[in-house]
DNA sequence: ATAGGATATGAGCTGATGCTCACATTCACT
DNA sequence: AGTGAATGTGAGCATCAGCTCATATCCTAT
């Protein structure tokens, strides 16, 4: 098997503009393809096809399927970061619960900007090999949290934080996948298991 | 396309023990290869030729992958069903609190028996259409959850449900994809979040 | 013992998918 | 205008997945 890195990197990079803008289009077109027939749909030749563009200039700028999945996922999670900072930074001046509330409602319009897309990039990440800058991107959004939550003393950080992202993550899949697509009840809902779980985290500690 | 129930339904039903023997060989040979090599890796041609059966007898009994799938994913509904009701059964004494955690572990044996074929089932069962059956069995455990959380004065009992489910899947599944199978430790984090929501739940009915 | 249904076989068809390669076009630069 | 590099093209190959069907074998019941 080809589990090798180096074959979900680019294989050559634009240097004109419309080399540019063709490899864009491809990452459109395999983007929409993904959010309106589902990952497993994403073939070469359609995303080349739907992006107007010849299957020959698609593997000139990637090296496979794999390849185009790894870039829109590196894209994700870079952007993902972008709001996860600006999550932490709208909070900063926040005691615990307000600062995690701001957090979580900064990740909650990241993923509602493209639901679909970001569940599936998700589900395709879990089966794919990560390329470096992709995983240097989740430690920092780890950093970020832990930090946070450090910050404000609170125990056991690493721990509190992975868990209160999978509670997250999971009540925002269910909801999705169940239809349930308001924002702000959602986003109420999360504020119930997230001040929960810390106050069960702090009354642990006194003891 | 074929997005037809009748596409997810037995073909022919066994009369004699060997037809029992091969359809039974198809099934635990295809949820072998989704445990050892994922979702993606399982052809109708890989499942009869590990089953050690051939090609045409597999198409006896399934009009197709996605009645494997289907099949599978019954039978781990049936399975489920099964464990929910013993650990309502089991907690039936017991106060909300230790109900609701009597449940989660139950939920958590359940999934830690094969918890591979269980998330990837998880994953399949949300692209494929769902019989009448499965939707039974699903709907039957959300009547018992609901029911055991309303017979202890739960206020919004549905949602709750919903929430604590979605919750401890989505810690449960995060800890799976990173490697923790510590039983112990991870029911412990359950029950934290779970208490949590509980509590969080109940303050906000009182005002 | 034998007839007829139940079960099993696997060569091979159909179409889709990933991908290559020889060739054509466009661009940047002089 | 001319040249080489960058970019674009799409016919078509190899592979593989899903699936059928003509044929063979086995079982049950009389």
């Amino acid at each position: 098997m080809t589990d090798d890195v180096a074959s979900l990197t680019a294989r050559k990079t634009p240097r004109q503009a419309r080399s540019r803008h063709t490899r864009d289009a491809i990452l459109e077109a395999a983007a929409r393809i993904i959010t309106q027939d589902g990952l497993h749909r994403l073939t070469t030749n359609r995303a080349a096809e739907l992006a107007g563009v010849s299957i020959g200039s698609l593997y000139q700028y990637f090296p496979g399927k794999e390849a185009i999945l790894a870039t829109l996922i590196r894209d994700m999670r870079r952007d993902m970061l972008i709001d996860i900072g600006a999550g932490i930074e709208a909070g900063k001046e926040l005691d615990l619960r307000e600062a995690v509330q701001a957090l979580v409602e900064a990740s909650l319009r990241h993923h509602f900007r493209h639901p679909k897309l970001t569940e599936a990039l998700e589900v395709a990440e879990a089966e794919l090999p990560m390329d470096a800058e992709t995983q240097a991107l989740k430690s920092n959004m780890k950093v970020l949290v832990v930090g946070m939550l450090e910050a404000r003393g609170v125990p056991n950080a690493e721990q509190t934080a992975f868990d209160l992202i999978a509670m997250c993550h999971g009540i925002v899949h269910a909801s999705l996948g169940a239809g349930h697509d308001d924002l702000t009840a959602l986003s109420a809902r999360l504020r119930l298991a997230v001040n929960g779980y810390l106050n069960e985290n702090a009354s642990g500690q006194d003891r």
